[in-house]
DNA sequence: TGTATCCGATACACCAATGCATCGAAAGAG
DNA sequence: CTCTTTCGATGCATTGGTGTATCGGATACA
């Protein structure tokens, strides 16, 4: 309860503080997952003492939220920027393109995820910010493949954009789970790649 | 290294003893999550003290690699069972149907599968045996397909059987992720069997 | 049934981590 | 520049969990 008081004099040092110690915490997550990290550890890494980081956050539950947040605000924009700023001219095997090499980009991030989504499983009230980044991503490529299709029709099997969107957002996740285990980011990609143009064209894509 | 000893008489209420815990300790696991699960908990919710659990085994972790053999091994079983029972005479479209009803049945699996998952995204030699566990899946898909090809063809993007087969396991990691953070077992299934319809039939399959 | 062996309960020492309370130092306001 | 406020370092008490050593009761086998 000391973290949001209402009237709080935000000093410069206290932004930076705390952007130091979730910086600190995104690595030492990342490298011994989340179960497995002491208070202590992320202060180190950050080069601050246990005094820091309680001025700044309740828990490392807390943390790690806040950590959530501000990694997932982030990618999404640059998801979504990536895609929206393409004109509309792309048919629907380019813009599987574009998604493949956009989606999978940061291993360290897909464990943070990935970790994060083993502890939303158990909290419904974590799980919805999770499905929240989600429904970003959805959004993000449902509007990509909206400008594409006209060019390119997609199969009626799924039912329409809003459902294509959904399985790119099955395929992305399908995928990730395979790169956790062999850490292969390229061959993540191309197979992401093939999944999405079985998905997203009727059959008649043509793979390398 | 007390576990295993080479000439060890093993009692009946050893096995006994080894089984409870491992139930429990499923149990606890898919509640709490491996990270925030101690000994004692383990031990509680069986009924045994420390002692009984460090006579079994050498460390937390050491169980969680056994429970996650044990029932990997019962799953890949059923599937496989289920899969091969029924004749060569099922068409694909048939075969998505047995296979989304047979993959999608333990939400508390998914849990500690998913556990067992960031736990081996950190450790390569752990990741080793979610792969074997992985490749048994897709090995029985595979089976499953190739007795089911011959009625329909399957769409040539993917690659023949073997890439058929790493797509249903895709689709199916995809849909897991999903269905951990919203809980609807019914709807992941419905939404699976869409999925297997898109990826193996060439667009003309009927959804409901 | 006797007895040698094994299993698991109990007790203890130990350590890592937490949360708090205190205090000097840094930063902003005047 | 001074004064006030806030930040974060340090030390301490406490807790929860671990690992081990020991011992009584259970179990297998003759």
């Amino acid at each position: 309860m000391v973290a949001e008081r209402a009237g709080r004099r935000v000093t410069r040092r206290r932004v930076r503080t705390r952007a130091n110690l979730l910086d600190a915490a995104f690595q030492v997550f990342a490298a011994k997952g989340f179960g497995r990290v002491s208070i202590e550890e992320v202060c180190d890494a950050a080069g601050y003492s246990r005094g820091a980081f309680y001025s700044n956050f309740a828990s490392l539950d807390e943390l790690f939220f806040a950590l959530y947040q501000q990694r997932a605000d982030l990618i999404a924009e640059q998801v979504a920027g990536a895609l929206a700023q393409d004109g509309p001219r792309l048919d629907v095997p380019q813009s599987v393109d574009r998604v493949t090499e956009v989606l999978l980009l940061d291993v360290d991030w897909l464990l943070v995820k990935t970790d994060f989504l083993v502890h939303a499983a158990r909290e419904p009230a974590v799980a919805q910010s999770l499905l929240e980044h989600r429904e970003r991503l959805r959004a993000a490529i449902a509007d990509r493949l909206a400008r594409a299709t006209g060019h390119t029709e997609l199969p009626a099997v799924l039912g329409g954009i809003d459902g294509a969107a959904r399985a790119v957002v099955a395929a992305y996740d399908g995928v990730t789970t395979q790169l956790l285990l062999d850490k292969d980011v390229d061959s993540a990609r191309a197979w992401l790649k093939q999944l999405l143009t079985a998905l997203l064209t009727d059959g008649s894509g043509t793979p390398d």
